[in-house]
RNA sequence: GGGGGCGUAGCUCAGUUGGUUAGAGCGCCGGCCUGUCACGCCGGAGGCCGCGGGUUCGAGUCCCGUCGCUCCCGCCA
């Protein structure tokens, strides 16, 4: 809803007041206003001030000239960036040579007759529009009542407040229910590092803060209600990242009666609807999908950029017989040898050399680079592979002359984690990035991936997931999970899946990932009790609320769309959280501090 | 936990091979200015060069350590 929206509300007038400052358009000419906010910018001609004035809904210019005045001239001098002022006037017409185009209410201005200093403002450590550059992250932090005054971080927040409402008015119409669900519950240690609370009345004891309401929207299915869905609030003790932040939101939804394709379909006429209104990009029904096997093999991961054409090859058949030791021994070992080609580049060996570094930064061993040059290659790697294999690599890559080949050979995951990055930096450096937006559907998940450091099978998304069918405890990498992930632009926007609603299923999975029988009663006892009296069959999905509005205002990190978030180190400069508390608090507690080592 | 980048005036930054008095733009303060809108003109103030140690005749600059910010890897079911 912009200003300019019939349904934007009309202030009531009171004695600070009568209309929005962005509302001071050509339609008022002739009538009084009276307008608050804060002096944005004040232009002194001696006899004559400007001031633009600045409230939540713009900017319009006040003048204050020395006829008209009835004492608010002084003011007009004497006032100062930021100072928060009322001022009432006449709205005038300005004369032709002096609109600004650039202002929505550039055509009129308001003649000040009268003038209320507010507050006097100190002059604030840095500027709120800033010409000069961006001010640093921690300073926009310390000072973030400052910070929102901005433009940008005003249209941020205040976009963030549109995707919410129509979120909840699409569920709303859908017949979904908004329910709260517990800040303090029990910590189930299976993801991420839980925020403790320590509990007063039975020291020793801690209650957990959710890393997602995902227990108990399942408990809110076994109660019937069918519909649910929730701006939640979600905590992960993990280090952050430019999408990650210690607490965040969530928009979770969770349904009855539904299988995956049900889910799927109010998701993305959702996405569409919330698009829509808050003048997103425009997009298609339905969003393509794309198996979670033939992402990673297309992409090397599993939530590809889809804006970037270029794609990936495996390669190892076409090296089964090879001498050359690199490739021959990630072969032996059971590892792959994955391709890029990245199509005519003419690279200077400088920057080849700079992608091998990034490509072991990576987790790479190696990379071996390599241009099409008549059947064979120009790079040094190109004396240790036969003629023929050559010959079947640039075939197999569809490599034309002069055409930058990338290899790396790896485990499957290594392999494909470089090179799905490198595609990314490579598209990104020469300019090969769609315009548009491109949303996508992964399905057919694997139910478990193979840990290697624990040696044992872990649920690849999380152990309340029901399998497609049937799944044979023997070989849990071949069940496939009724799960989908939507992924905007190369970004993981939002999971989910159909759950598990039968307690003997559920029992084999946790089994199955190494949870035992006493184990799953005594951590998910509760879940395996309701499961008892009648749960529906039901599934659901969870988005990242702060990436979906990141995505949506172009952010680089969802900080821009935080009213108040945390550092990369979890602190907060505003508050000085995290900090030490007094030992009284301790005591009550129950905890005592041991000094590190 | 590991790696990269950054830290100089209130803000954003420049600072050469180690060299004498550390600069710019914006902001701030004072003066002038009746049509500006990133107003203009004149003048001025403002520095623990993140912190600690070292090398050196001499350190913003080189070395070591440390703290903070940031990006990435690990981690984030």
């Amino acid at each position: 809803m912009s200003l300019t929206d019939p349904a934007f509300p009309a202030l009531r007038a009171n004695r600070y007041r009568d209309t929005w400052c962005g509302q001071v358009l050509p339609d008022r000419v002739g009538s009084a206003a009276r307008v608050a906010g804060w002096v944005h910018r004040r232009r002194d001609h001696g006899g004559l001030v400007f001031v633009d004035l600045r409230d939540r809904t713009g900017l319009v210019q006040l003048v204050f000239n020395p006829e008209a005045a009835g004492g608010g001239f002084q003011l007009g001098h004497e006032m100062r960036a930021e100072d928060v002022i009322s001022v009432a006037g006449e709205v005038v017409r300005r004369s032709p040579e002096t609109v600004n185009p650039e202002l929505p209410t550039g055509e009129v201005e308001i003649r000040v007759a009268e003038a209320t200093l507010l507050a006097d403002a100190e002059t604030p450590p840095f500027e709120i529009e800033s010409f000069s550059g961006e001010v640093g992250e921690e300073m926009r932090l310390r000072h973030r009542y400052l910070d929102l005054r901005r433009e940008r971080m005003r249209a941020a927040i205040q976009l963030r407040h549109r995707v919410v409402q129509s979120m909840r008015k699409f569920f709303d119409g859908e017949g979904f229910v908004e329910i709260e669900t517990p800040m303090l519950s029990r910590s189930t240690p299976e993801g991420a590092r839980d925020f403790l609370v320590p509990w007063r009345r039975d020291p020793g004891t801690f209650f957990a803060l959710p890393q997602s309401p995902q227990l108990f929207k399942q408990l809110l299915m076994v109660a019937g209600f069918e519909r649910y869905y929730q701006i939640a609030r979600c905590f992960r003790d993990e280090d952050q990242r430019a999408d990650r932040q210690l607490d965040f939101t969530q928009l979770d939804v969770e349904m009855s009666f539904v299988d995956a394709e049900d889910v799927i379909d109010v998701n993305e006429r959702m996405i569409a609807y919330v698009l829509e209104r808050v003048s997103g990009p425009k997009i298609d029904l339905p969003i393509p999908r794309l198996t979670y096997a033939e992402a990673l093999a297309r992409y090397g991961t599993d939530r590809p950029d889809l804006r970037v054409g270029l794609e990936l090859t495996e390669v190892t058949d076409e090296l089964r017989q090879t001498e050359f030791k690199v490739f021959r021994s990630a072969i032996d070992a059971g590892g792959i040898v994955k391709a890029l080609n990245a199509g005519k580049r003419d690279l200077p060996r400088s920057a080849l050399d700079g992608l091998i570094e990034r490509a072991q930064e990576l987790g790479a061993k190696g990379l071996v680079w390599a241009f099409r040059e008549g059947d064979g290659w120009r790079s040094p790697t190109a004396k240790f592979l036969a003629a023929d294999e050559l010959r079947r690599l640039n075939e197999r890559l569809g490599a034309a002359q002069g055409d930058l080949l990338l290899l790396v050979a790896d485990g499957p995951g290594v392999a494909n984690a470089v090179l799905a990055q490198l595609r990314l930096e490579l598209a990104e450096r020469f300019g090969q990035i769609a315009d548009g937006d491109r949303f996508t559907w992964i399905v057919d998940f694997p139910m478990f991936e193979w840990n290697e450091q624990e040696s044992r099978w872990d649920p690849l998304h999380h152990p309340f997931t029901a399998p497609q069918a049937e799944f044979d405890p023997e070989r849990p990498g071949e069940a496939l999970a009724a799960a989908y992930d939507i992924v905007w632009n190369g970004q993981e926007l939002g999971g989910g899946s159909i759950r598990i609603a039968d307690r003997e299923l559920q029992k084999r999975v946790f089994e199955t990932i190494g949870i035992g029988r006493s184990e799953a009663e005594e951590r998910f006892g509760f879940l395996l009790e309701a499961l008892r009296y009648g749960a529906p069959p039901h599934g659901g999905i969870a988005y990242g609320l702060d990436r979906f509005v990141q995505r949506l205002v172009g952010a680089e990190s969802i900080r821009d769309v935080i009213a108040f978030p945390k550092t990369a180190s979890g602190a907060d400069p505003l508050t000085g959280a995290p900090a030490a508390v007094d030992a009284a608090q301790l005591r009550e507690l129950g905890l005592e501090l041991r000094r590190r080592a």
